[in-house]
DNA sequence: CTTAGCACTCAAACTTTGTGAGTGCTAAGA
DNA sequence: TCTTAGCACTCACAAAGTTTGAGTGCTAAG
């Protein structure tokens, strides 16, 4: 908070160093690599100061200092607001991002993969809740009897569908008249309008299709949330080359939570509600405890429809690079996804 | 190949020794804990014997004995012909058995957790090549002036969808026209068959329809190739269990491994030629070499389609087990698959 | 052919010792 | 009042030494 100029860049240069090497940074180091032309007696006082503040510890008596959680904070928080050069690191991604899948689900896969090449950790990608674009067409097709098919199509060409039961058997040209019906009931309408005027029609139709008319809407619903919030988990493996992790329990720890998709996007989402990049560091992180992991989210979107993605790593990661990945790639999808859009609204 | 009934006890109890302890077996143990009524100094000559054949091996001179793959395979082989009792075990995982998701997909991530959950290690279950089921429609969707969305739909209700891009504009009427021919022409067949007509067609056709069963037929081809063999992994973090993977270095290259879901394909493709459960051991493992990993893989399959899957874990595993969890848990895939073929063929 | 006896081996666990990076404190200098 | 040299002290880590005990191979007697 109250810090002054000189103790602020003591504490940037410890965590500085300490990110470089992993190693607790000791003042006569400190004297010899950065010019702050003071002896290390000196800087031994305001280290011992920067602890004093919760700043930085001591793994034991005669070590170096270590930055804490709230050092962490400081310096991410006097940093973000620095930095937002995209010129040089930008352009090297701009190489390697080769995103261009036809297919959404493959799409934030590969987004995932490219998130943790780029930073050298895990790579998280977050489906939107919603499906892109608008209603465009709607299909039934009679399998058995009873069965039918229901096929929602988005004018982005997102296709979901959902095999249901009737009670009885319904022919294919009254499907096919209903689907008729619907097509101009709900055309251009987004998938959560297309819901509420599903239920809106419910209310008023008292026979005819009323059953075919119920199932419809449990199907959107239930497409809805069978298709959104899938997680994509990019270079696990990634964990290992961390030294932090090298605590088999730890990691233990770690990839059970990658198993557990339900929590990350529970935990994911619960972090990207503002825009832009968010840094959580350790145990400021909203969930689980998850064993000295910091976490880089950020949003991405494309109208109204907004997924989370994000990059899970050790504490001590290179947060200037990660929050510079995770921010271009958060772009590059929403720009990506945009542009499917577009291509599907111009009809 | 040619051991006296003696020496093959002797070896099957070292082995179901070292399964269940992980430490190597000594003389002195082997004589205490099974009734062989021989002394020690017996046993330590038959094993001498059983190393000299390469059943056995020593970590270090003054350590006990520890099966070779050599040995693994011999008590395998006399196994399995033996075992086939489905009695007991087989009604606790009847239990445990709850595979009854609607979408194939969620059916397949699983069947892999249960295979995971009952072996207590990584189930693998690779999607069949070609998808169930039998032509029943074909839709196509205009969405922008040149953009088609096709989407085909099996009799089980299989959806499977691309996105094209014409060279011309293409009315929606003509589309319905075409859907209706196709669907004449092509129902009730598989989708092999399907691609097949489609080329025969593509052959005869001089006009009218060219460029639009040019698009179809490739997009049957490209819809075959990136909705099979998906491959799911289940309880990938019961490695941490293992202490033979206690070595970092071994769990860095397995993980590597499973992030490679293409190399896991061909592995498990590779092994899986004939019926039955197949083990693979330690070095025997086809592929590249993963580390001290056995594999246990078998198929399943409903009608014509075919689809591998397996369980990997330490060479040090409960085979007898972990056989029978994979040799029900393909019945139940296939059965509950054959299922939904029967209620999509009846029309 | 089996077995008791015995010397020998060697990994793993524990202890000991040395080393050095780093600290805190004090007192002198600017 | 702030800075700095000097010095005693601390403590993790590594290397070297020590102990322990499970287990072997061999031999000679039953």
């Amino acid at each position: 908070m109250d810090l002054n100029e000189r103790a602020k860049k003591v504490l940037q240069a410890v965590i500085d160093n300490y990110i470089q090497t992993g190693a607790p940074v000791g003042s006569a180091v400190l004297a010899r690599s950065y010019d702050f032309s003071l002896s290390s007696a000196t800087l031994r006082n305001i280290m011992a100061d920067l602890e004093e503040l919760g700043y930085l510890t001591h793994p034991h008596t005669s070590a170096g200092r270590v930055p804490t959680d709230k050092g962490y904070r400081y310096y991410i928080d006097a940093l973000i607001s620095v930095e937002h050069d995209t010129a040089g690191i930008s352009r090297q991604m701009e190489q390697a991002a080769v995103l261009q899948s036809g297919e959404i689900g493959q799409l934030m896969e590969e987004a995932s993969h490219f998130l943790a090449k780029l930073s050298h950790h895990t790579g998280v990608v977050v489906a939107p809740a919603e499906p892109e674009g608008r209603y465009k067409h709607i299909e039934f097709v009679r399998l058995r009897g009873n069965q039918v098919l229901i096929i929602f199509v988005t004018n982005t060409g997102a296709v979901l569908n959902k095999l249901v039961e009737m009670d009885e058997t319904v022919p294919q040209h009254e499907l096919n008249a209903f689907s008729s019906y619907l097509d101009e009931e709900l055309e251009q309408h987004s998938l959560s309008e297309v819901r509420q005027r599903l239920v809106e029609r419910l209310r008023e139709e008292k026979a005819g299709f009323f059953r075919l008319l119920e199932q419809t809407h449990r199907a959107s619903q239930e497409v809805r949330e069978r298709d959104s919030d899938k997680v994509y988990i990019g270079g696990a493996s990634q964990i290992f080359d961390s030294p932090e992790f090298a605590d088999i329990e730890k990691m233990r720890s770690l990839f059970r939570a990658f198993e557990d998709r339900y929590k990350l996007v529970k935990l994911l989402d619960k972090t990207s509600a503002a825009e832009g990049i968010k840094v959580f560091i350790g145990s400021e992180n909203p969930f689980f405890e998850m064993q000295g992991c910091s976490l880089v989210v950020g949003n991405y979107q494309a109208g109204n429809v907004v997924g989370t993605l994000g990059v899970i790593g050790p504490v001590r990661m290179q947060y200037r690079q990660v929050i510079q990945v995770v921010d271009y790639t958060s772009r590059l999808l929403s720009r990506i996804l945009d542009e499917r859009l577009k291509k599907g609204i111009e009809r």
